[in-house]
DNA sequence: TATATTTAAGAATAAGGAGTCTTAATTCTT
DNA sequence: AAGAATTAAGACTCCTTATTCTTAAATATA
């Protein structure tokens, strides 16, 4: 359902929050370190987010990013729809062109509703509670 | 979520419940017609429904498929199964190695319940069900 | 039995996303 | 001013999935 690059996303931004919250600039090479991940990859995904208004960017020697809102104004649906966009929330779950109620398909009376609980979710969910309830559990972020 | 070929071979088998349920062998060429799509693409697709055992096909002149089971016991979730594999429902949203409420991520515990109810609609969900709204509401099964 | 029709199987190709690398721009530090 | 560190941008390769095609096997029908 996401793609790789808007897991590693959340991922990042999980550990953004959790490390310098909005205020510490953090490398994007110590993140990429952290999760385990590319340095590359994530660096690409981290100019969308940049570009999305999530983040702000900072060039040279102790240069990196920091969030660019408080934690509890950034939700989960900000950082899909930068990097996936909300395709997923607006198509037909069987391909048929139009997804609405006026034109629904053989099921869409049923996947409308679980479409919006997911929407509503990504909707409700802050970093500031995701890193809040794993500090609460002893989770760690980056696993 | 659901990949093309699952998107197909869904609305595929509604068009075989709906034109000949149970009963009448129905050509693949007919389906890709009325579906409006690659017989090629189909007929792989098809040939996956039937290794597991929700078609039955026939050979030579007057061949095809029909259905392999009564459309009431034959569910979403099986067709799901058959070209997707039931991945999606086992695997972590943020791409983490184990899912489960004992290695739980940071969302874990609130992606589970709407991946339960996901895989509830779909298991709960029957050919026959679908079609049969489908002409109650008027709906052209194929769109 | 010969022919036409249809599925079965797998090879071949195209497209898209994932992942890597290179170069440029910026800015801190000395 | 020079050099090092870091993001920005885009090209490039690789891999998986989507899609098409080719050949084989089976079977109804004349
Ligand atoms: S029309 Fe198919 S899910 Fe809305
Ligand atoms: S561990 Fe992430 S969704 Fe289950």
């Amino acid at each position: 359902m996401l793609s790789s690059a808007c897991k590693e996303s959340i991922r990042a931004m999980i550990y953004i929050t959790h490390a310098g919250g909005e205020r510490k600039i953090i490398p994007v090479k110590e993140v990429a370190e952290k999760l385990d991940t590319s340095f590359y990859f994530l660096a690409k995904n981290v100019q969308k987010l940049v570009k999305a208004g999530l983040l702000f960017s900072y060039k040279g020697p102790k240069g990196g990013v920091k969030l660019a809102k408080k934690p509890e104004e950034i939700m989960l649906i900000d950082i899909v729809e930068a990097i996936d966009g909300l395709e997923f929330f607006e198509t037909c779950l069987l391909g048929f062109k139009d997804c609405s109620d006026e034109h629904p398909c053989a099921i869409h009376h049923k996947w409308s509703d679980k479409r919006k609980a997911i929407y509503k979710m990504f909707s409700e969910t802050s970093l500031k509670e995701i890193v809040g309830d794993m500090e609460k559990l002893c989770i760690n972020v980056v696993f």
